[in-house]
DNA sequence: ATATTAACTTGCATTATACAAGCCAATTTT
DNA sequence: AAAATTGGCTTGTATAATGCAAGTTAATAT
């Protein structure tokens, strides 16, 4: 690895799991990136998952994602200047984290189908 | 699959990742999966861990992995009654996953280490 | 008799999440 | 030209989750 990442202290532990947890331990984010995985890149369109995430929390994720170097902004248009959502090799290096918890989701919740494809 | 696992609702859609998530979406549940994974199996083998959680967040985390058939409890001594704590099948799969979260946790984090083998 | 251990529980403060409403600039509709 | 809509948020407030310290209970060890 080139060290262009931002290494941050460890919060919790030097576990790279609790590491992980620390950005992607609650309930939203990896669905989040759930969503930028299978091509979504702009507010409304993670808005209209049928999780239903409330906007002040949506908004707080993608600067907490931004500032963590998950995610960057790009600008789309000009007036209004408005941004979508972009993953960066960090946050697409989840899609391992994503197809195990696809495969383990759709083995206990039979029924259960991912809208495309992160599989 | 012979049906012997409980078939909850879904709770916030029908997507795996989802699912998975109202299980595991917290800053604790998937560390004390580790700790089962990494062989501990008592109360204050999981409160010795490095993150330090508390008490009652264990407490509570190990009912609702008990209740949702994530662990069950096996008396390891009478006088007093003391119980440890075992993985199923439906734990156990989540293996992958951690597995997954530890690959890019050590990408990311680098100096971070599993104190044992999850990975 | 006193201290220690294991597995918790309880009380209270702080932080996170949920829900509804509001804001602002620009575009679209009437 | 005025009114409504769109996109990307922010704000206010209620509820729930987390964190921290202390207490409990039954039994064993000193």
């Amino acid at each position: 690895m080139t060290n262009n990442t931002t290494r941050q202290d460890f919060e919790r532990s030097f576990c790279p799991v609790a590491c992980a947890l620390d950005n992607l331990g609650d309930k939203w984010t990896l669905l989040i990136i759930r969503d930028l995985l299978l091509g979504k890149k702009r507010y409304q369109e993670f808005l209209a998952s049928p999780e239903r995430i409330a906007t002040n929390i949506l908004a707080d994720r993608l600067k907490k994602l931004e500032s963590t170097g998950f995610v960057r902004q790009q600008i789309y248009q000009q007036k209004p200047v408005r941004y979508q959502y972009i993953l960066t090799q960090k946050g697409k290096d989840l899609r391992p984290v994503l197809q195990a918890l696809v495969t383990w989701g759709k083995t206990y919740y039979p029924g259960s189908r991912v809208l495309d494809a992160v599989e």
